[in-house]
DNA sequence: GGTGTTTTTGGGAACGTTCCCAAACAATGG
DNA sequence: CCATTGTTTGGGAACGTTCCCAAAAACACC
């Protein structure tokens, strides 16, 4: 069914020397005549011999595979951060692998599985909306396999996490709205569970906080981070007695539904309500007004991560540290505010 | 530096049977006693074991792997044809190794050379923009490793190919401008090495020949997909002494950059000129107007190319058909137009 | 030409599985 | 109770590398 492929024994074999030999070639080992290098090397040109890193895995118990568990692909964010750690971990030598969670916890689970079925060097891990129980993570630190969080990280566990100030973040953009003047500051924020919504709730409220304006908690919503929920959340906002006069959602996509769905209302973005999101997610500069946003450095997020990784990796299990590195956002003001 | 791993011979030992007796029970072979069977799975429970698949693929000669080229990962349109191949693969049992050739033939020829190496046990690629050569693909072919090219074909290669229908999308697009009206359509297109190029240049021409209106060569731009330059293609076609009245773009982000110029330059879309785009991007119904554009089944192509490529992988190389896929295509007409 | 040193080479174990073959054991039937 | 069949087990090769150790070859020096 396959054809046989070359090993370094049919080089061997063919040039009457050791398979020994011909591997001391092959890795650039000093210890080999000049007149034996060329000719492996000649051979292993002319028969387009390719090292089989299937064994060579086995045999250094290193799959050379860095694993890499995101919740989701929908939105650009993933697929940028996964860019990132590609580009760090591909120039180590190392290969990505990537599976998608799709926001359930259990296929979380089944992915972990994987991750360590093929021994994975260490893994990249952004946590699924509904994960509370963290198991099958913790097998990972028992083990011995380094494990680095990113975005949406796990409290209870004491590895490196890399995370944006979404405490800032959130604080500048609602400082922001404040300081263009709005009074009702409306915020549909994310499933508490997750670390990311608790900042950002708690920078939205010590903003109001700083400025002494009131903290409704009827204009504080927490969905699910399902889109198709955002209409009924806003047309709940626009019913109140005193609707608000701006929004700050969890995310653009959010931010995105909010606003066609109140643009088709009629509403006029900014003038009768300001909306701000966060990430600055693809579309952002399509949608109209443009959105203002807090932007998420993606490509770092990726590249610091996956060096922390590669750093556990190279370095010995009692060295490591629960680095928690915290990158900075930036507020791009743009139409919607 | 690692922990030691739990292996069959560590059960084995410590139930005093035989590894072939292990490896029985967890292969879930029949001749294997309730006994033992029982003794082994708890055992193995206990202890936390986990199969080692680097031992495993090199036992069986398969990496239970395939990989993924990829010219991009920036607009949505790859991410969605990997989520629909990575489905029907893990179903499978395949892992998905990803590589971004980031629209450059060397990364291209590198990442061939990866998944060589790693011996995946076949190969989905779609080519990046600038590929000519195609030496480093036929390698898989003289290996006996199958590949299936889907989106960006090789026209060299007897191969299973997955498209879409770009030449009837593209002809969908253009006739729906003429039929609403429409004089003078430009067509900012894509660089004609690519299958997709062509067959959407050949849509259109034959769009406009049915209704027997002219093709103006003035009209047809084929650019490199580098989207900074778009302003200056669509600058060129408005300062035209006869300026199109409609613009049909290779791709949806191609179209979103034009419109964002038409509009700063004072332009009411579509009134005074019509847009369409193809790929139905996300943005697509973000900017405004709403695009149309003609909706490729991104999930699917990625799900028939990779069932396409296992059924390679699960037959005999004599029975390889170079298989040539076409999905439908669907015009989503909207307010650009 | 013998001794010591360095360079180059070969042999074999190891990595953790699976799979084939033969041996041991249990069960069945006359 | 022996022969026959079937079930359960163990031993060892194989997958393609790397790496250690020892042997062989080449070289230098007196």
């Amino acid at each position: 069914m396959k054809k046989h492929q070359i090993t370094i024994i049919d080089i061997a074999r063919q040039l009457n020397i050791s398979k020994s030999t011909v591997s001391r070639v092959l890795t650039g080992h000093p210890n080999v005549s000049e007149k034996t290098r060329e000719a492996v090397l000649k051979l292993a040109n002319e028969l387009d011999y390719q090292r089989n890193m299937l064994a060579i895995n086995l045999m250094s118990s290193q799959s050379h595979t860095i694993g890499i568990i995101v919740p989701e692909f929908v939105t650009s964010f993933f697929p940028m951060v996964i860019m990132g750690a590609q580009e760090v971990a591909s120039q180590a030598g190392y290969n990505v692998l990537i599976s998608q969670s799709n926001e359930s916890y259990e296929t979380e689970v089944a992915n972990a599985k994987v991750m360590l079925d093929n021994r994975v060097d260490g893994v990249l891990v952004s946590l699924t909306r509904e994960t509370r129980n963290y198991d099958h993570l913790k097998v990972f630190q028992r083990k011995g396999i380094p494990i680095v969080f990113f975005n949406r990280v796990c409290d209870d566990m004491q590895v490196p996490k890399v995370v944006v100030d979404d405490y800032e973040g959130a604080f500048k953009a609602v400082e922001h709205l404040i300081l263009t003047g709005r009074k009702r500051i409306a915020h549909l924020g994310g499933p508490t569970s997750l670390h990311v919504s608790k900042k950002r709730l708690e920078g939205y409220k010590d903003a109001l906080r700083k400025y002494n304006q009131p903290i409704d908690p009827g204009l504080i919503l927490d969905y699910d981070l399902n889109l198709e929920k955002v209409k009924i959340y806003i047309k709940h906002l626009l019913d109140l007695p005193e609707p608000p006069d701006a929004l700050f959602t969890i995310n653009d996509p959010t931010a995105f539904e909010a606003m066609i769905f109140m643009k088709a209302k009629g509403l006029k973005i900014p003038e009768e309500i300001a909306v701000v999101g966060f990430s600055n997610n693809y579309g952002s500069t399509l949608i109209e007004p443009r959105l203002t946003t807090v932007a998420q450095p993606t490509h770092q997020i990726g590249q610091v991560a996956a060096q922390l990784l590669l750093d556990q990796i190279n370095s010995d299990a009692s060295e490591w540290k629960p680095i928690y590195r915290v990158l900075k956002t930036e507020l791009l003001v743009r139409g919607s505010s």
